[in-house]
DNA sequence: CTGGATCCCTGAGGATACTG
DNA sequence: CAGTATCCTCAGGGATCCAG
């Protein structure tokens, strides 16, 4: 449960199946949109959800390679509960924020 | 945007916050009750989430000492979205297990 | 373009012992 | 009871270089 929980709780789990709600997308086009993720965690990233059935990796042998990454009915029904923590964590933010400095402040 | 999500996407928090959901606890409460968690990070989340306005700690002046969290109103936000992600790891933490296990033999 | 391999550093997190 | 303090280990994560 704690690993399940450590999985679908991670930052950059929940930004990665967000970008794919609505295309599949390319490794370089998760590297652009999802930001700050560096090259390294983006591929384990993807290792881990793929490995995990929550995303499939289709590989188109061309030159230059092409990979593109998709949900799966797993990550699909993920999707909402992801979807929703980062909608909480988007309005809140400045809230949050805001109370750190004052806390630390009063501190 | 990332330090939010890290926060309200970590499992302690998560699981902290799902065990407020209708009563204040205890700190001994809540460490047998949050399966796993040691002291330590206990503590640490409690401060986390306290300074960031999602619980409040209540000192009762006696011996022995007692002290009581509770979710403020930012807390019981947070909650919806936390239960879910933690509903959806509880369903489907068998099924990842099995996919894991299939992927490492074919691998 | 899509990574893999390596190096390095920091912080997460457990275990244990101690205190008001 | 509710922590604090200390020590130690390991995974998260960036930077860089290399390869198919």
């Amino acid at each position: 449960m704690l690993q399940i929980l450590t999985l679908v709780g991670d930052k950059w789990t929940i930004l990665v199946i967000g970008q794919l709600r609505d295309r599949t997308l390319r490794f370089s086009e998760l590297h652009r949109v999802v930001t700050g993720i560096s090259q390294r965690m983006l591929t384990r990233t993807l290792r881990q959800l793929e490995r995990d059935g929550l995303l499939t990796r289709t590989v188109h042998p061309s030159v230059p390679p092409r990979v593109e990454y998709a949900l799966t009915q797993l990550g699909t029904t993920l999707l909402e509960s992801a979807t929703m923590l980062a909608a909480w964590a988007a309005t809140h933010r400045q809230e949050i924020i805001d109370r750190r400095r004052r806390f630390d402040g009063t501190c």
